[in-house]
DNA sequence: CGATCACGC
DNA sequence: GCGTGATCG
C-alpha cells in the first residue's frame, strides 16, 4: 500500500501557535526558548506517525516573503499582521524537530507550501499511489481534493480534524474540488487579501456558481445576470479572474525532490531523545522509551529445529530460506544454519542438522519445491562448495533490489530492507562485530537474527515485485538479471586453472628487474629512497633533480605516468621509474595476487558481484579478473598462466566488437554511424572522415587517433576536461572536437538532448531493457555535479545496454551449452568479451555456437559483430 | 582509512 | 566514465 503523507509546515505551525498563545503565557525552555508552537506540532507529528499507516511523507514549508504571486498582484497577503517574534524563532527549530523525527521537510524559493503540496499530490497520484493524505488548516487546499487524495483540515485544538473527499465537500461548501478556486475568485479571501468581486458573499458566489460552474463562464455570461448583481460581475471580472488565479494551486512546481526521498523512514531513538531533552519535552521522552520497549518485548517467536523426524515436515513448497554463511569469500565459507519462514511458521536449522539430515539436503536440491532467497549466488555457491545443491530457486531479494535500483543493493539484507521501510532486522555487523571482532555469536542471538532475515524476506518480496511490475523491469528480472544468478554460480565455481609454475618464472625474473631497476633509480637520484612512495619520489624528482613540475595533487606533486612521461626526455631516471612503476604493479598484483588466489584445487575462482554498478555492468574482486593486463607485451605474459582445463582442451575468447558505438548508432539512428557499421568498416577511420570531412585515403593517422579518443568519450561519457587529458590539448580545443562530432552526427546530438531531458524528468536513465540508472547530480546546485550528471545520463544508456546485451548471450550461451550437452564451461566475462574452456572435440560446436548466441543476443539497427580466438592459454586466444 | 597510482573495458 | 587492488603515511 502506498499512501503519502503531505503536511502544510507553516500552517501547523500557526494554528499550534495560536491553538495556546491566546492565554498569554508562552512555554519556554530552560534555555529561554519558546516552545508553545513546537510542542503543538510535535505532538500532531508524532501522533499523526503513531497512528496512521503510510510510506511517504513530506512536510512543507513557505520560503521567504515574496512568491510568483506577488508578480501579479503586489498586495498579495498585504494587510497582514507581523509573524510574531515569539513563532519566529521557532520555525527553524521545526525543522530540526523533523530532521530528528527522520521526516523529509521542503520549501521552494518563490513558492508556497501549498503549491509544493499540490505538486507532490499530484505526481502520487500518477505514480501509483493509492492514497494522499494531506494535512492543513488552510481551506485553500481543498481544491486538491480528488478520488485519491484527501485535505484534512485541523479544527480548534488541533486534537480533531475534519477529513475532506469529495463527497463531503460538496454536502459541505456545496461545490466541487476545482470550484474552490472559482468560490474564491468571487469572495475574495481577506486573510490573502484577495479581493473578490465586491459585494458577492458566500451565499451568492454559491448560487451563481451553481448556474455557471465556473468563474469564466459566469464573466463570458454577465449579461445574463440581471439587476445590481450583474452590474456587480460586470465591474469586477477582471478581479475575479485574479483573484481565482492567485488562489489557484500550482501543480507543475520545479520542485527538486523525487517520491524516493521521501519514503518513511524510522528515527533514530538517540538523536530524537537528545533533541527533546534539549528542549524539555519530557513527557515525550517518557512515551518514546514506553515505545521502543515494547518493541523489544516484542520477540519473534520461532523454532529451533533438531529433531530428524520433525524437520522433514516444516520443509514445504513456497518457502523463504535464509542460508546464513560466515565469511566474506563465500568459496570457502563456512554455512551456519537456515532460516526459513513459510505457511507452518518460523524456524532455524542449524548446520549440523543439515549436514547429517536427507530431508534438509532433498528441500535444498529438489527442484520442485518453490524457495525464495537473498544472495542466491552466495548461498547456492557455499551450499555446492559443501557438496550440497540449491535448486527450485524463483527469487532472489538481492539482485531484484539492485534491479530497482543499482545504487541501494549492497549485500547487507538490513540495507535493503530499509529502503523499503522495513527495520525490523538487524545489520550483519550488528551480530557478527567486524575486523578482528569478526566473529559467531551464540546461537540464540545467531537463530533470531536469521529467522528475521527470512521475515524481512518475506514481507519484502511481494513489495519489490510490485515494485518491479510498476517500473515495467518484470523481463528485466524474470528473464534476464535473476536466471544470470546461476550462470555466474556455475561460473565462479567452475574456476580457472592456472599454471603456478608458470607464475613462479615470470614472477622471478620480474623480481631481479626490480632489484636492477631500484639500484639504478637509487644510484641516479644519489641517495637511497622508497620509489613506491609517491611523497619520496616527489621531493627526489622535483627537489632533488630540480625537474620541473608539471601537476600538484592535493598532497604534493603529480607523479603519474601522465606526468612521468612529459619528463621522459629531461633525466634518464624517468625512464626507470616509469619501467619500475610497471614492473612492481606486475609483481604484487598479479604474480603474487593471482598465486595467494589459488585453491587448492589449482584454479581460481574469482567472485563475480553483480548488484555493484550503477550501470549494469559485472565486477570481479578475489582476485579481479578483468583487469588482467593486454595492452603491453610484458603485463599480457601474465595470460600464458590461465590455460585450458583438459590436456589438449582451448581457452577460447570471443569479444564484441565496437558494441557501445553499434547501441548508440541504434539508439539514436544517427545515419552515417549506422551506414559504418552496416558495410563493418574501421569505425574510428570512418569517424575521422565524417569529423574531418574528408576521403578514406586522407585520414592521417593523428586524425584517426583524435577520432578513437571522441569516440571513446562518447563511450564513457567523458567531459571536455577528460577529453584534453587523453589528447593532450587545451580543454577549448577538446571542446571543439565535441561540438564538431556533435555538428557531424545532428542525430546523435539530438538523441543525447532528448536522453539528457528525459532524465531530468524522470530522475533516472534507462536502458534498452529498461535498467533504470537515478542521477541525482542533475538538479544538483554545482553547475560541475550537474554536467557529470549529464553525461551520466547520456553514458548510462549505452554501457547499461551493452550490459544488458552482453548478460543476455550469457544466459543464452549457457543454456545452450548444457541442452546441447557439452563439456565446455563459460569463465569469465569481461564486459564486452566471454571467455570459455572448451575441450577440443567440441571447439567447431562451441565456435558457432557462441558465435550465434552473442551475436543474436539482442536485435539492433546495425549487426552486432563478435570476434573469437582461441589457444592453449588466455594468452594465445587473442 | 584516505590518497595515489595502475590495470581492465 | 565504471570498476579492483596494492601501497604509503
Amino acid at each position: 500500500m502506498k499512501k503519502m503523507i503531505l503536511i502544510d509546515g507553516n500552517s501547523l505551525l500557526f494554528r499550534a501557535y495560536y491553538a495556546t498563545a491566546y492565554s498569554g503565557n508562552l512555554m519556554k525552555s530552560s534555555k529561554g526558548l519558546h516552545t508553545n508552537a513546537i510542542f503543538g506540532f510535535a505532538n500532531m507529528m508524532n501522533s499523526l506517525v503513531d497512528n496512521n499507516e503510510f510510506s511517504h511523507i513530506l512536510v512543507a514549508f513557505d520560503a521567504g516573503k515574496t512568491t510568483f504571486r506577488h508578480k501579479d498582484y503586489k498586495e498579495y497577503k498585504g494587510g497582514r499582521k507581523p509573524t510574531p517574534n515569539e513563532l519566529l524563532e521557532q520555525m527553524p527549530v521545526a525543522r530540526q524537530l523533523l530532521d530528528a523525527l527522520n521526516i523529509k521537510c521542503y520549501e521552494l524559493e518563490n513558492y508556497e507550501a501549498d503549491d509544493i503540496i499540490g505538486t507532490m499530490s499530484k505526481m502520487a497520484e500518477e505514480q501509483g499511489f493509492d492514497e494522499v493524505e494531506i494535512i492543513t488548516g488552510d481551506k485553500d487546499l481543498l481544491q486538491l481534493v480528488s478520488d485519491k487524495t484527501h485535505v484534512n483540515i485541523t479544527k480548534k485544538g488541533l486534537s480533531d480534524i475534519e477529513t475532506y473527499t469529495i463527497k463531503y465537500l460538496k454536502e459541505k461548501m456545496g461545490v466541487t474540488p476545482d470550484q474552490v478556486t472559482d468560490l474564491k475568485g468571487l469572495m475574495g479571501d481577506s486573510s490573502d487579501n484577495i479581493p473578490g468581486i465586491k459585494g458577492v458573499g458566500e451565499k451568492t458566489a454559491l448560487k451563481l456558481l451553481n448556474k455557471y460552474k465556473t468563474v469564466e463562464n459566469i464573466v463570458e455570461n454577465a449579461e445574463e445576470i440581471k439587476g445590481k448583481l450583474g452590474e456587480k460581475v460586470v465591474a469586477g471580472k477582471d478581479i475575479a479572474r485574479l483573484s481565482k488565479q492567485l488562489a489557484t494551486i500550482k501543480k507543475d512546481t520545479p520542485i527538486e525532490i523525487s517520491i524516493e526521498d521521501l519514503e518513511h523512514k524510522k528515527f533514530d531513538y538517540e538523536t530524537l531523545k537528545e533533541f527533546y531533552e534539549y528542549l524539555d519535552f519530557h513527557s515525550f521522552i517518557k512515551r518514546l522509551a514506553v515505545n521502543t520497549d515494547d518493541k523489544e518485548e516484542v520477540e519473534i517467536k520461532y523454532e529451533i529445529v533438531r529433531d530428524p523426524n520433525k524437520v522433514g515436515n516444516i520443509l514445504v513448497n513456497g518457502s523463504f530460506v535464509i542460508v546464513e554463511t560466515f565469511g566474506t569469500n563465500y568459496h570457502k565459507a563456512d554455512i551456519l544454519g537456515m532460516g526459513i519462514v513459510n505457511k507452518l511458521g518460523k524456524f532455524y536449522i542449524p548446520n549440523e542438522v543439515l549436514e547429517t539430515n536427507q530431508n534438509v539436503q532433498d528441500f535444498l536440491s529438489n527442484s520442485e519445491i518453490d524457495k525464495y532467497t537473498f544472495d542466491f549466488k552466495r548461498a547456492k555457491v557455499a551450499l555446492k562448495w559443501h557438496g550440497y545443491d540449491f535448486e527450485g530457486v524463483s527469487f532472489d531479494l538481492l539482485t531484484a533490489a539492485y534491479v530497482l535500483n543499482p545504487s541501494i543493493a549492497k549485500e547487507d539484507l538490513r540495507v535493503i530492507a530499509s529502503n523499503f521501510s522495513y527495520d525490523d532486522v538487524s545489520y550483519d555487523e550488528e551480530i557478527y562485530g567486524k575486523g578482528a571482532k569478526y566473529l559467531v555469536p551464540e546461537e540464540e542471538i545467531l537463530s533470531a537474527h536469521v529467522v528475521k532475515k527470512a521475515t524481512a524476506l518475506r514481507q519484502l518480496k511481494p513489495i519489490l515485485i510490485d515494485k518491479l511490475r510498476e517500473y515495467d523491469q518484470e523481463d528485466l528480472y524474470f528473464d534476464l538479471e535473476f536466471p544470470l544468478v546461476t550462470v555466474l554460480a556455475e561460473m565462479e565455481y567452475t574456476g580457472i586453472d592456472v599454471d603456478r609454475t608458470r607464475l613462479d618464472d615470470i614472477g622471478e625474473e620480474l623480481l631481479t628487474r626490480i632489484t636492477k631497476l631500484e639500484k639504478d633509480i637509487h644510484e641516479l637520484a644519489g641517495k637511497s629512497f622508497n620509489i613506491g612512495s609517491p611523497k619520496q619520489l616527489g621531493v627526489v624528482l622535483f627537489e632533488d633533480l630540480g625537474l620541473k613540475v608539471i601537476k600538484k595533487t592535493k598532497t604534493g606533486y603529480s607523479t603519474n605516468a601522465d606526468v612521468l612521461e612529459k619528463l621522459k626526455e629531461k633525466h634518464p631516471i624517468i625512464e626507470k621509474v616509469l619501467e619500475y612503476r610497471t614492473i612492481t604493479k606486475l609483481h604484487s598484483t598479479y604474480i603474487e595476487g593471482l598465486k595467494d588466489a589459488i585453491f587448492e584445487d589449482g584454479k581460481i575462482h574469482t567472485i563475480f558481484n553483480q548488484t555493484l554498478t550503477s550501470t549494469g555492468r559485472l565486477s570481479s574482486t578475489e582476485p579481479n579478473l578483468q583487469n588482467i593486463p593486454i595492452r603491453y607485451e610484458e603485463g599480457r605474459n601474465i595470460r600464458k598462466a590461465f590455460v585450458a582445463s583438459s590436456e589438449d582442451g582451448v581457452i577460447l575468447a570471443a569479444d564484441y566488437s565496437q558494441i557501445e558505438l553499434r547501441i548508440l548508432a541504434h539508439m539514436s539512428g544517427a545515419e552515417n554511424l549506422m551506414e559504418a557499421f552496416i558495410h563493418d568498416m574501421d569505425i574510428h577511420t570512418k569517424t575521422a572522415m565524417d569529423v574531418f570531412g574528408v576521403k578514406h585515403e586522407e585520414v592521417t593517422s593523428l586524425m584517426r587517433r583524435q577520432a578513437k579518443a571522441v569516440n571513446f568519450g562518447i563511450v564513457y561519457g567523458i567531459s571536455a576536461f577528460g577529453l584534453s587529458e587523453n589528447l593532450n590539448i587545451s580543454q577549448k580545443e577538446a571542446q571543439k572536437f565535441i561540438d564538431k562530432y556533435l555538428e557531424t552526427y545532428p542525430g546523435i546530438k539530438e538523441y543525447m538532448d532528448d536522453i539528457v531531458a528525459k532524465a531530468k524528468l524522470n530522475g533516472y536513465a534507462e536502458t534498452m531493457l529498461k535498467r533504470r540508472r537515478y542521477i541525482p547530480e542533475l538538479t544538483n546546485k554545482n553547475y560541475m555535479r550537474r554536467q557529470f550528471g549529464e553525461r551520466t545520463a547520456m553514458n548510462a544508456p549505452i554501457q547499461g545496454s551493452a550490459a544488458d546485451i552482453i548478460k543476455i548471450a550469457m544466459v543464452n550461451v549457457f543454456n545452450r551449452i548444457s541442452k546441447e550437452e557439452l563439456n565446455t564451461k563459460l569463465l569469465i566475462q569481461v564486459h564486452d568479451e566471454l571467455i570459455l574452456d572448451v575441450p577440443k572435440e567440441e571447439l567447431e560446436q562451441v565456435k558457432t555456437l557462441v558465435k550465434e548466441e552473442m551475436e543474436n543476443a539482442f536485435k539492433l539497427n546495425v549487426p552486432l559483430k563478435v570476434d573469437m580466438d582461441y589457444g592453449k592459454s588466455w594468452y594465445e586466444a587473442k
